[in-house]
RNA sequence: GCCAGCGUAGCUCAAUCGGCAGAGCGGCGCAUUCGUAAUGCGUAGGUUGGGGGUUCGAGUCCCUUCGCUGGCUCCA
């Protein structure tokens, strides 16, 4: 046996026997390794290699590191968990680094983790750390693993052993705590001193809702102090951005909870919003050849048995009945176009077909998933459905790409692309599915995006691609979704007629690109933290006189500029300039004008930013001329010489 | 829905061991007419989420219900 390893910075070296990274690393000269890198692949210092490969060291510093040594840190937790509440009523989950921390689950026996506790644990981990205990990697025979956990009473460490295929699993022992993981981990408890844990909350076993719940800990970890302190801040600042703070507070939409928990009620501001975002939303659809249509909330039952959602989305519906009809309020707006579509008879010079909507619709969501309006159970949604021939699909769909591009430019921000595939609960054949999958793929390979695939996420009636976009705390929100549908066109036996004048099925694509106008608001108001462009401010421009004989002229500029569209009040409350700056500030208003002895005499407004810039005086007529432009084009920089 | 925590004035938060429900901001009133982030004084505002219980006495302890937060599952 002989296999060589080129090693980074060093050679090409040959070994007859097994040998691990540690120990290429000694004969070296390479000091404290913490990991290393084989074929590209994170290793373990104690792994034994006896293949060919490429191998470069990983140290504490690098940040490949993270992963190892925060994987360690819940390591460390685990054995605090124990040693605090005994080994007999500790049962160990999983426990891997995430990004940007670790967590790692629980079973306690009769008991429970608290809030609370999490100091206890804190304060147990530190000692562990000040232990400095040797970490230490053991290889056992699959068979006497299983008995060790079965002795132990693991019972969740046995069910994950009995699916490993290989003969040989690894454990990882520091002093007394001893834990089956591939690893890889630290060579002590002691090098990573800065971590903090974040909180305690329920997760089910594997994922799934039919396991029992576990109790996980987040933590997070860093090298040094100030790391996690900049961390743990920008968390703290994170929340600042919330939309569910920001939205009452800047006057946007309230939540009742006692009397429509889960639905948002969006005030004048909020509204002025929204209908800024539909009326960009229109049009965009109407220049890509949408039409719009309006269709009712309520419709009966039955329409719902015939499209699937009786069978397959009836726990997410609500229901209503008056003279012993039943009706359902709709969850989805496509059996309503579906109806327009079957109204009259369809050519194929008709298609492609792209009706288009902003639909209401009202879903049951479970109690503990509502989150501020990210997640509702009423929402509005900028749904189209798109009736095309086959061939015409992968045109299609590319084209919603194109649109969702040019929608989501307009306001800068980032996102990741998914394909969900076939769910275990769906309608139709596999065939059909892999037909409609391809498809979708071959779009989004035309279109030059990247994407990641979720096995068995779509729809019930096809596959999906969606765009998610991030919140201010890092949490990922669908908000684009194509999905493909061969399915509810022949539940409806829905037509078109052919060149050759045959009856044909059309290809149905369901698509929303705002997603839901609610959760699309959501993600604005915390992307721009409130501070909305000037086209989407509900107050554009606040004009402030500085005494009671400048109130005329600011009336003036008021219906000069009202009477321009633009969106501006007038503040004469009897109270000092800085108060009245300070609150107009807060509120976010892109523009304050002020106006005294100096602008009236000069027929000027002076100008201060909603960042607190003083851009000085200006003619009334310059300024209404830049901030007309600035929103006419939807600008996300202000025309006024600052970052809006 | 599940696990844990939380729920006091519009908002942010106090109230010791179970012992008279309070403050700041905001609101309202009066005075102040002011040049780029908070003028001063006064005043109203509460069934402590709802219901039940323990107790001489409950914001505080127990039960229940609704809601919220962090996750899990689910999802636009």
């Amino acid at each position: 046996m002989s296999f060589k390893i080129s090693v980074k910075d060093y050679g090409v070296l040959s070994f007859e026997e097994p040998i691990t990274p540690y120990n290429i690393s000694r004969t070296l000269g390479f000091k404290d390794i913490v990991s290393a890198k084989f074929n590209n692949r994170l290793l373990d210092i104690r792994t034994p290699i006896e293949e060919d490969g490429e191998m470069s060291f990983v140290y504490l510093q690098d940040s490949e590191a993270a992963e190892v040594y925060r994987h360690t840190m819940a390591h460390i937790m685990a054995q605090a968990v124990i040693r605090i509440y005994g080994k007999e009523n500790v049962r160990l989950g999983i426990g891997p680094a995430i990004e940007n921390g670790f967590y790692y689950d629980f079973e306690i026996v009769n008991g429970k983790i608290t809030e609370e506790d999490l100091q206890l644990i804190e304060k147990e981990m530190n000692k562990i750390v000040q232990e400095n205990l040797h970490i230490e990697r053991i290889e056992m025979i699959k068979e006497k693993a299983i008995e060790l956990m079965k002795k132990e009473n693991q019972v969740y460490k046995l069910e994950l052993i009995e699916n490993i295929e290989d003969d040989v699993v690894t454990f990882f022992k520091q002093g007394e705590f001893t834990d089956l993981c591939r690893g890889p981990h630290l060579p002590s408890t002691g090098l990573v001193k800065h971590f903090k844990l974040l909180s305690v909350s329920g997760a089910y076993w594997r994922g799934d809702e039919r396991n029992p719940m576990l109790q996980r800990i987040y933590g997070t970890a860093f090298l040094c102090k100030e790391d996690l302190e900049n961390y743990l801040n920008s968390i703290q600042e994170a929340k600042k951005r919330d939309h569910r703070k920001l939205g009452p507070a800047l006057d946007l939409f309230v939540i009742d909870t006692e009397f429509a928990p889960g639905m948002a009620f969006f005030t004048a501001n909020g509204t002025t919003v929204l209908n800024e975002l539909m009326r960009f939303s229109r049009e965009l659809h109407t220049e890509s050849g949408y039409k719009e249509l309006m269709t009712p909330l309520v419709m009966s039952e039955t329409l719902w048995r015939i499209s699937g959602h009786w069978d397959h989305y009836k726990e997410n519906m609500y229901f209503t009945s008056k003279e012993e009809q039943s009706y359902a309020i709709k969850p989805m707006n496509c059996p309503g176009h579906i109806i327009v579509y079957k109204s009259k008879p369809v050519s194929y010079r008709d298609l492609p077909l792209r009706y288009f909507e902003f639909g209401r619709v009202h879903r049951y969501e479970r109690s503990g998933v509502l989150h501020g309006i990210f997640r509702v159970r009423g929402f509005i949604q900028d749904d189209a459905h798109i009736f095309c021939t086959p061939e015409q699909v992968k045109q299609e769909v590319m084209g919603v790409i194109n649109l969702t591009k040019r929608i989501y430019s307009q306001f800068g921000f980032d996102y990741s692309v998914e394909l969900s595939t076939m769910p275990e609960d769906h309608m139709g054949d596999e065939i059909i599915w892999e037909r409609a999958t391809r498809a979708l793929k071959s779009a989004l390979e035309s279109a030059n995006l990247s994407y990641t695939v979720n096995e068995g996420e779509g729809a019930f009636y096809g596959p999906k691609i969606d765009f998610h976009i991030k919140d201010s705390l890092g949490r990922m929100w669908q908000c684009t979704t194509i999905q493909l549908d061969f399915l509810m066109p022949e539940r409806f036996n829905i037509v078109y007629t052919t060149p050759s004048g045959e009856q044909q099925q059309p290809v149905m694509i369901h698509r929303a690109i705002y997603g839901s106008l609610e959760r699309f608001f959501g993600i604005l108001i915390e992307h721009f933290a409130g501070a909305f462009p000037t086209w989407l401010s509900p107050v554009q421009v606040a004009v402030v006189p500085i005494a009671d004989r400048h109130i005329e002229y600011a009336k003036g500029i008021h219906n000069k500029l009202q009477a321009e569209k633009i969106r501006i009040e007038i503040d004469a409350r009897r109270e000092t300039l800085g108060y009245k700056l300070r609150d107009l500030q807060i509120r976010k208003i892109p523009y304050v004008l002020i106006v005294g002895d100096k602008e009236i005499q000069n027929r000027t407004v002076s100008i201060r930013t909603r960042h607190g810039t003083n851009l000085g005086s200006m003619k009334l007529e310059d300024f209404e001329n830049a901030i007309r432009k600035e929103i006419e084009q939807r600008s996300l920089k202000t025309l006024l010489g600052e970052e809006a």
